[in-house]
DNA sequence: TCAGACTGTAACCGAGATGAATACACTATT
DNA sequence: AATAGTGTATTCATCTCGGTTACAGTCTGA
């Protein structure tokens, strides 16, 4: 994995922050540091995952489409997903062989549950929890 | 995380598999179907991790250093762990931003507890359990 | 209606990771 | 000594990633 998870939480939260008022992908880009248009191909993503949604033209920028209560991490874990595999298998083991040929599925079966046990956490924590970890920090 | 994971496993399920026979690092890539130098160098991760050992000259190769039953699948993953974050963060964010101030440690906790729910389901299953499974599939 | 403030998306770059391949010194067995 | 192995360094092509630039499209407000 690579740190758009991160990103994205990181700007979930701040768009919470944000009370409804939109921000601009300038702005989320100073918060986290990087530029705009990096911002912008995340919030694409997250838009699509039906996260976020953003107003164009002047006094535009991005909202949360949803309540940050009802977004998990999960939601943003999935929502970043390219590639599927947290442990990818490898491709093409020999198939004359009688590991070669079955290690692939039983260790899927395994390595899936693994994955599950990690989302099934994610899913606790939502947008919100984390605005709220935030507060009480201070 | 990369295929070196699947391909360990791969390798410790067929040592298991050998009985106690030394498997050549020759032997062990027509299985996996990749090259013998490959095979070597996750072999020598796997021997500082303890969990295999290789006898040196001629009739050598490859051997379980502990018992199959003994090895977990969490094992195997710490030892081809180079870098330590299934979920890495984002590196900078911006400090004088209150949400960039504190996200960092806020994901983090909860990113932790994820991967930790991850590992301890990985705990539970051993190569054994993989060699079983694969006679089962039969 | 036009200028300006925005978004959305494509394209390109440099750096680093990855797997494949080669090479070679070293070690044990026969 | 010859041979069959390991261990490790090096090189290579490919891919991914984050960073950046560029530009067309969209909305608002003067």
């Amino acid at each position: 994995m690579n740190t758009r998870f991160a990103v994205a939480v990181h700007i979930l939260t701040l768009l919470h922050s944000q009370q409804g008022e939109p921000a601009t992908s300038e702005y989320i880009a100073s918060s986290v540091n990087t530029n705009p248009s990096l911002i912008r191909r995340l919030l694409s993503k997250l838009a699509k995952a039906g996260l976020t949604r953003s107003q164009m033209g002047m006094g535009g920028g991005a909202l949360l489409a949803r309540s940050a209560e009802s977004i998990t991490l999960v939601d943003v874990y999935r929502a970043m997903d390219d590639s599927p595999d947290l442990l990818p298998l490898h491709p093409s083991p020999n198939p004359r062989c009688p590991v070669g040929r079955r290690i692939r599925d039983v260790l899927e079966t395994r390595v899936a549950a693994a994955e599950r046990a990690m989302t099934s956490e994610l899913a606790l924590v939502t947008i919100a929890d984390l605005t709220d970890d935030i507060s009480t920090l201070l």
